[in-house]
DNA sequence: GGAAAAGCGAGAGCACTGCTCACATCTGCC
DNA sequence: GGCAGATGTGAGCAGTGCTCTCGCTTTTCC
């Protein structure tokens, strides 16, 4: 029947997110206010909860929907390079993307990756999204293993369990040093653009994004030694 | 005269800090509450106010001892390696030191590192706190440079002037190559920290450090590439 | 078709926050 | 010893998340 009140059920409920987004872009998470979203809203401020039962409620959606987008951004951004064995520029193509969406929406940004709120554990609904932006990045790890390339790393021991266990959810074999190369490729780029975003490089890095920049090339060169694109 | 007023009112903002860290550790940042660091005094809420004008006020205290803390740490881990030109170990033992304390002090960690709280902007005050642990590991490329070890790495156009400037700071002869190994292993060990305390490495690296060992050992390699302690 | 159920928004209210201000009190210096 | 300035009080403002009850409307079921 789809209903009408259920159509207008989705559009408030959408109405409400579109309004957190741009308060959460204009006042940063801490500012989200369900109050003042009901008020833009011209309602009063428990009728919100008939659509979102807590504030972390509406901050889960949000989270969601942010890591919708960066993975998107990153997974166009991969899809761009038309020789897919180039996986120097699959790296550099999917690493840019990260930062730009980064720099494009700072607020989402730290939401996902800043202090989490306290007393706040992300649902498992939020798993799956989380993980998108960076199956692109391990695209890139696994198409060359396929190709047979691979990389030489240090592998601690207590990484390796992990290791073994990630390949599984990856069904593909990726060797331990390629995963981990990959990981430390994860921890930098995330690494600079946090310090980035978050005011670190004052006095330090002015430049924008030359930090991060330098960051790339260097795990470009970790990643693709001894591989040619052919 | 130093007053008994004087030592009494040290005495009160001295006790306001510690409850304030006590609850900053117990609820994070964003659970800081004058009220409640007042209503534990025995004080009414206001009575604070005479102390820190403000909470933002507070938290900058709090986050330059935090820093200094952090600092401390991260000196007396370097100190702690004997052999000065062995550059390795210096840089596992800061390097580490620098973990230690963020596991050890999660919100601590969460305050310097993590989202900055909207509208506030850090003081001047901060900035000299916040080099301290930087300092420290600058200090062993400060002292690579000396010994005529020299790093290879690729220094982009954009990051030029700013390694300059950072030279002249430093007052020492280190490369540019040599800033920029040290610019991305400072974003790695901050990408990784966050990543592991922020909780994003739930299902992909359980073992609690294992990713920061291998960021570690990395960025060691890439330290003392060429260099043998001597 | 009509009654019961469920969804919805309004409004009042609770407990909390940061912060201001006028007021009394106490204290340490001249 | 007196007085200025530092200190603590308590009321109050505007804001927050969230709960609860009360009507109204839409949907569902018999």
């Amino acid at each position: 029947m789809s209903g009408l009140r259920e159509r207008a059920r989705a559009a408030t409920t959408a109405e409400i997110l579109r309004l957190a987004r741009a308060q959460l872009a204009a006042e940063g998470a801490a500012g989200l206010s369900l109050r003042a979203v009901a008020r833009e809203m011209g309602m009063v401020s428990s009728g919100i909860y008939r659509y979102f039962p807590s504030r972390d409620d509406l901050l889960t959606a949000l989270i969601v929907d942010s890591y919708n987008r960066l993975g998107e951004a990153v997974e166009r951004a991969d899809a761009a390079v038309r020789r897919r064995r180039d996986y120097r520029n699959r790296w550099r193509s999917t690493a840019f993307a990260v930062r730009e969406w980064a720099i494009e929406h700072p607020s989402e940004w730290a939401l996902l990756f800043g202090t989490p709120v306290p007393g706040y554990a992300a649902p498992p609904d939020t798993i799956a999204p989380a993980t998108r932006y960076t199956a692109a990045l391990v695209g890139i790890l696994v198409d060359m293993a396929r190709d047979g390339v691979h990389h030489d790393a240090v592998v601690p021991k207590a990484i390796r369990r992990d290791a073994a266990l990630l390949r599984d959810t990856l069904s593909a074999d990726v060797p331990d040093s390629s995963l981990v190369v990959g990981l430390n490729a994860w921890a930098a780029l995330i690494g600079a653009i946090n310090l980035e975003l978050f005011g670190h490089l004052h006095n330090v890095v002015e430049a924008p994004g030359a930090l991060y920049e330098a960051v790339v090339e260097q795990h470009s060169a970790l990643i693709t030694r001894g591989t040619e694109p052919s």
